[in-house]
DNA sequence: ATTGACAGGTATACAGCGTACACCTAGCCT
DNA sequence: AGGCTAGGTGTACGCTGTATACCTGTCAAT
């Protein structure tokens, strides 16, 4: 035990190694696992030991933020200024993808971190760098929001018919009654849902591409941000 | 104190009382310092008395979030389905900012109730109603996202240069040093950041108008959602 | 070489949370 | 009269974040 505690006093366990455990730990068994105690367990450490490295839990989650945006690509240059942003959207997607934390964590941070603010000023030098308007520029910001991070506040939910409840294993008599109640209830949901489980090849999948989804309104943004740049829109 | 419980008795709490009582609570102290035990205290019962009447708190937010629906405006009828959209969304917004809770509640719902579903299923009915392709309609609906409910993800807030922490009581040589340090670490936020104050005749106001970046945002995805009507897009 | 500061890990404790479980009691129906 | 039941109570468990005090090994300055 001596030797153990020497050992890990050989490794004096600094800020970062604390974040990247969290990383690690968040992405395997989910943010809402992640308690301070746990972390210290994974670490072979009393759960105190942990304060002398982050002030509380809150720094702790802008830590891991800022591990997350390290690893999303930095705009590319000389690029033109909608492919630019539309490039870096999908890369912080597909960082977002790799650490399913950070959605919620994100959401909810109310401190800014820099690295959160060397970020967005990325986005900001994309579309001054673009030609828009410093204007323009402010409230296409405002559109863009949480898109910016690769996600969308997924709030509609288009399984509800073909599953609703969760369960696969459920009598087809008792999953028919459920559709034919649902159609009833609501009836354009029901069309709504039985077109995308229509259009699926996989029977099992959600009937839903949640990329070609995300894609498609980034790209109406886009579009739209376009558009209202080309006519010279102003917020008067 | 026999007195007082069976005064209690003769009103005996049901869960339409404690839905209504959580909610106003809610408005009152924030939805983080709504706990079980808070919510029962105010009701003048113990804390287990509650699940009476909600199987668990996760069902108390469902209800909770079922009473915020009953308070935004039915679709409109025989309007064009672009206002009524715009009507309804907007109507959601104002019960939305009466409530603050109800944002981060929503965003966290995993269930979704019949009432939400009926909710939905208004606004489904109100772009195929239009003449929107069920196939648009699903897309337009995900594009909708949480601005169904009448809230973005706001997650760029360029309060930062202005007052970067929030507290009013700042030397002005501390303040101006910062907002050097931010001209040059941000440049970019710093000319949105700088324009927007300007813009602000109020100089206490957050230099941002909600509302009006909630509506641009709106207008330019109801106007995308048009013009791909228009032209009868279709996701292939 | 001794001392003293300090960085970093520990131990204990507290207040709060959601909720399982057992119990009680008043009112109603047979 | 007797039992069922709806609804309120009391206690308890395991979990959370973290304040406070303590200890100990390392290193710098005397």
């Amino acid at each position: 035990m001596t030797q153990l505690a020497e050992a890990a006093r050989r490794v004096p366990l600094n800020r970062d190694r604390v974040l990247e455990a969290a990383v690690t730990l968040a992405d395997e068994v989910g943010i809402e696992s992640l308690s301070m105690r746990r972390l210290a367990q994974e670490l072979g450490v009393v759960p105190m030991a942990l304060y002398k490295h982050v002030a509380n839990k809150e720094e702790l989650l802008d830590g891991m933020v800022d591990t997350l945006v390290s690893e999303i690509d930095p705009p590319v240059p000389d690029a033109p200024w909608k492919s630019a942003v539309r490039l870096r959207v999908l890369s912080a997607r597909r960082a977002l993808l790799r650490h399913p934390w950070a959605r919620p964590v994100i959401e909810t941070r109310t401190t800014t971190t820099p690295a959160v603010l060397g970020y967005m000023d990325g986005f900001v030098g994309m579309f001054l760098g673009g030609g828009l308007s410093v204007d323009l520029t402010h409230h296409v910001m405002h559109a863009l929001g949480s898109r910016m991070w690769g996600f969308t506040q997924e709030v509609f939910d288009d399984s509800a018919g073909r599953d609703a409840g969760g369960q696969q294993s459920m009598p087809v008599e008792v999953r028919t009654a459920m559709a034919m109640q649902m159609a009833e209830s609501y009836p354009n949901l029901f069309r709504i849902a039985l077109a995308a489980a229509h259009d699926d090849e996989s029977v099992v999948g959600s009937g839903c591409d949640d990329q070609f989804e995300f894609e498609f309104v980034l790209d109406l943004l886009l579009d739209g941000f376009e558009r209202l740049h080309e006519q010279d829109w102003t917020s008067r």
